[in-house]
DNA sequence: CGTAGTATTGAAACGGATCAATATCTGTGG
DNA sequence: CCACAGATATTGATCCGTTTCAATACTACG
């Protein structure tokens, strides 16, 4: 598979294709919603260090265990990481979108694989020069250090998910996630949901089977409609926002 | 409730009585166990900002949703990061040992409530000083990025954890975990439980008679010895080993 | 237009939740 | 020091929903 890859260059125009992030911060602000966090000035000092790639659908980026040489941006598109377990089950620990990062180590290897769910454009920036940026730049540092507590809070968030018993439940809170990422978008009923139905079963830890009943099931209560299997239009919020709740 | 608090003064004597905090570094090291990560002087400074508080057991540090004035950092004792459902079930999303923190804030306010488990000593930053202390030693808000980073690992193993559908399972990975916090410790088969059955049942996402069986079966199989309800013996560790893995 | 991966549907079995009863522990006051 | 009360934990029996296995349908891509 050819990969492209493209050394960006600073300067003004560099901003097209500078790394970003989004995150809410710690701080009481105006939203709710999370907020592009990096300045100008900061995106572009990121840009003289990073490349640009961008990738077809199904790529691994890197396995897990592998030497962890780069950290990533998402800047467009859907990517999983995720852990194969001993049974042969698969485990989706996150889905990334844009504006997220990916592969910060621990110990030097990265701990989750990672790959392509949509064709998607990344940034990566060798890990030792983004941890030499961060430790001289200390407002940078700073966002980064809210990006990573906004992950730390969706990761609790996941485990809430997880902690739901019925399938349905789980289903419906994986789409209000998919949803508020979605949100800002033209329909605010339609829902994209990007990724196959296995890659959902393998984040909520259920059965194929059991999601591709939970979304019959929510389709014929009339809860849902599915348009085509990626797009979902919610036809009673009233009860889509009560089974979300009712955990 | 009485709660004893004391301003730390600064020196050289105030490190016995600093904030420490503990994580696995980005990059490869000798050891793959966490390590202290704060120099004695940035201990000595974060030492002039906090307050040390010492708390008695099933003590509420704060509640869900309330102004989040404060950072911790616990330095002696567990305690429980927690929130409840509209169902009245609980979800404890993290167990929180000495070198650990916990309040950094989502727009303004805790996301989850805390309480300790069992005593605790704990210290205190206005999360504005602290933040602000963060934008400007760069090295010291580096450490804190290693840290959440961690704390972020966590959180998805415990995913995993979840994704198991069989309790004895859930519980011998529980345990497991509780281990490598406790390695070091005198008996190397000995794993102190310090929490109650229904914090770890909510942990857990399992019923309380769930661990309760578990715990049993563990215990007949010859795998665990219970000498008492908060020591555990691991009997077998090959049998432990494998129960943990075969997920 | 075929083929491999992806998704749906059905039937049976397993395992945890729940309800209910009982046991044990912990801390308090007599 | 003991007895008691409230919280915590154990054990049993039934129910329900998901898993698993199996067969079939769909769909996207070359």
């Amino acid at each position: 598979v050819t990969v492209l890859t493209r050394k960006t260059t600073s300067g003004l125009r560099a901003l097209d294709s500078a790394p970003w992030i989004r995150a809410t911060p710690f701080r009481k602000g105006v939203s709710e919603l999370p907020a592009r966090l990096l300045t100008d000035l900061q995106r572009q000092h990121l840009a003289t260090l990073a490349t640009r790639l961008h990738l077809p659908p199904r790529k691994i980026v890197y396995r897990e265990g592998a030497d962890a040489t780069w950290v990533f941006f998402v800047a467009e598109g859907v990517v999983k990481a995720f852990r194969d377990l001993p049974s042969g089950k698969r485990r989706v620990t996150a889905f990334l979108v844009p504006g997220d990062i990916f592969g910060l180590a621990e110990n030097g290897q990265y701990v989750n694989a990672v790959r392509t769910v949509t064709e998607a454009t990344l940034f990566r920036i060798r890990t030792e020069e983004l941890t030499d940026v961060l430790r001289r730049d200390p407002e940078l540092g700073f966002q980064f250090l809210c990006k990573v507590t906004n992950d730390l809070r969706r990761a609790q968030r996941q485990t809430i998910v997880l902690g739901r018993r019925d399938a349905r439940g789980r289903l419906a809170m994986f789409l209000g996630i998919l949803e508020k990422h979605a949100s800002g978008k033209s329909d605010p009923d339609i829902i994209p949901v990007l990724m196959s139905r296995s890659d959902i079963a393998d984040y909520l830890a259920l059965s194929l089977e059991a999601v591709s009943r939970a979304t019959r099931e929510l389709a014929t209560e009339g809860i849902l409609r599915f348009e085509d299997r990626h797009t979902v239009r919610v036809t009673d919020r009233r009860r889509f926002q009560r089974l979300i709740a009712a955990n």
